[in-house]
DNA sequence: TTATGCTATGTAAGCGCTTACATCAAACTA
DNA sequence: TAGTTTGATGTAAGCGCTTACATAGCATAA
């Protein structure tokens, strides 16, 4: 199966159908420079007639843009990349940019080369820890339009990032259950030390624990890893040794879901015999038994957000360095109320 | 913010450096036509060096292949999604092809132009319903490779497609609970009748019921959607009406977990008063309280194929018309056992 | 009238690659 | 030995657009 070469419509066939110099037809389709009503009209007639549509590769040669944004990510693991997805691609349509998608493989290994970059895109949006900091350096160095997508610019370097609050979420709800549900030993099931948000979600953990005078014990630091099933074995052995935590904050609800199944397989009751807490709301927490108290974090306008700094970067617009969404405690019965 | 033109390196400048012509370092590149080891190693050392990056569109345009396939989807609405990209995302790049991801506005309103086609890629997924029959026509009539996800062919065109065994699962399903389980009345929560799943999955259900000689009954069909609050407003009206069904069948997860909210507020106990059963088997079905019988379909597997197909039509070997995957029964306690 | 500024349009030079074709040396064949 | 094949490489012509620059027409100013 072959294209029909001899079939293929280019600028120059609508040119010459609408009476006009291929320059002037450019212009109608791009809306730059003059153009008399009379020829405009012309030209979509003749783009209507012959169902003309520019070569996208012409165009981004000629015109050094490709029109197209990447979303890098490092792993499509999650329910948490449906509502970043969607936020992502209705905004690059929006703005009418093709969106390419690509990860870099998981597992923390990202490697050169990497499959997007100014060879193929205007501008990127790098979700968290999906390329390792020199090649950001590399393309923020060069120009390259960057926004970081719950990641922060690595120092002295000011590339713009969006992200929800963290630290404060977590700061908030480990508040709530000192003050409001009165726990005192809190475990943490911390997420991966690459990932930024997982970073500052220990620093909200431990702020709060400092703001009540609450030692802070390394014992009760374990690693989820943003994960079910690795959650689900930190959990399943840290139970072996009799802790005795009162409440776990998972540090997102896909590990609060791993540990949930650990503490029922292990006959303890949630929240009777220990409680726990989750960070995200994805669409599970509230399903689940019992349904889960955690921090909802706005993951598709986050997204959306991030699209719209990306654009006004490629346009050459100021944008904010830092954009920080809030995020909101959602209380539900595996906390212990 | 610019992209530094003076540093911009092209094969241009490769060549030089590795003393070589522009063809060879395209053949290296390329790895097509003859090139001797030691010219090859030169012209290796040379992109290292100079950390050179061909551009995706002056390749494209020369070449007339942008490397890239598309994926047309109508919206990224479900959980759904998740398995899906991710076997596409995985694959295509497996494959050495970008991939563009682009939605048609849900809610069926696709209309010219398409964000994807023949001028920015190579080949399309096509899932659901995301492009109107006539855009598919029009593409398969002038040789542009395509490959139809849950969706199958226009008669007479012969486009491959990849979908799951829905009216086999469903035919199954309903057969379960009329054998195993005693059910008589089963209400059908329909998906909307442009998502070619949902065609199929009736015909199944119609089909068991034929098979054990029970009347088809017009008033126990009701339209899900596929949306979990499309099918809550459904089935709270029709509680309104008193209807005798012993089960639901939802024609998939996400209106099984609408319709069993509305089953809850009315009082209702599931199974006791009246069951319910889905398609799909997404994460969520097994944390719903009860737990949800429903049919397992290979989403990611699909996706993964249906890219490998893709490929193959792109380089114009033969491929299967038709591949329909195994769908699966997971029993749980939404049903009455 | 002639000069001056605008607007509308055309001409043509690339953008950075791929690839058909030409070339030439070395390795065969008879 | 001369003729033929084969492998390795270079030359250069585009691919289908965009856009700097040139030009022409017309209104306005001097």
């Amino acid at each position: 199966m072959q294209l029909d070469d001899s079939s293929r419509i280019t600028i120059v066939e609508v040119a010459e159908y609408a009476g006009v110099s291929t320059a002037t037809v450019s212009r109608v389709i791009n809306k730059s420079g003059q153009v008399s009503t009379e020829a405009a009209t012309k030209v979509y007639a003749a783009i209507d007639a012959l169902n003309y549509k520019p070569n996208a590769a012409a165009r981004g040669l000629a015109s050094r843009r490709t029109n197209a944004i990447g979303l890098l990510v490092d792993e499509i693991n999650s329910e948490f990349f449906q509502p970043m997805l969607r936020g992502i691609e209705v905004t690059a349509r929006a703005s009418g940019m093709s969106l390419l998608i690509s990860s870099t493989g998981g597992m923390n290994k990202a490697s050169p080369p990497y499959p997007l970059g100014e060879n193929n895109t205007d501008g990127l949006i790098v979700f968290a820890d999906s390329l390792p900091q020199e090649e950001l350096i590399r393309l923020h160095k060069i120009g390259f339009p960057l926004v970081l997508l719950h990641r922060s610019s690595p120092p002295n370097f000011n590339i713009p990032c969006v992200t929800v609050e963290n630290k404060e979420g977590a700061r908030r709800m480990v508040n709530y259950l000192i003050k409001e549900r009165g726990y005192r030993r809190i475990a943490l099931l911390e997420g991966p030390d690459s990932h930024e948000d997982a970073q500052w979600r220990k620093l909200g953990y431990q702020e709060a624990l400092a703001a009540h005078a609450i030692p802070f014990d390394p014992n009760l630091i374990f690693r989820g890893g943003f994960n079910e099933r690795q959650a689900y074995t930190t959990v399943s052995h840290w139970l072996e040794q009799k802790p005795n935590a009162e409440v776990i904050f998972a540090a997102d609800d896909d590990s609060a879901i791993g540990a949930m199944m650990a503490l029922k397989e292990a006959g303890l009751r949630i929240p009777e015999d220990i409680a726990i807490v989750g960070f995200d709301d994805i669409r599970l927490a509230a399903y689940l038994d019992p349904p889960l108290t955690t921090v909802r974090a706005p993951i598709e306008q986050a997204a959306r957000i991030a699209v719209e700094q990306l654009v006004k970067v490629i346009h050459s617009e100021t944008v904010e360095l830092i954009t920080l969404l809030p995020t909101e405690l959602v209380i539900r019965r595996s906390c212990g109320c």
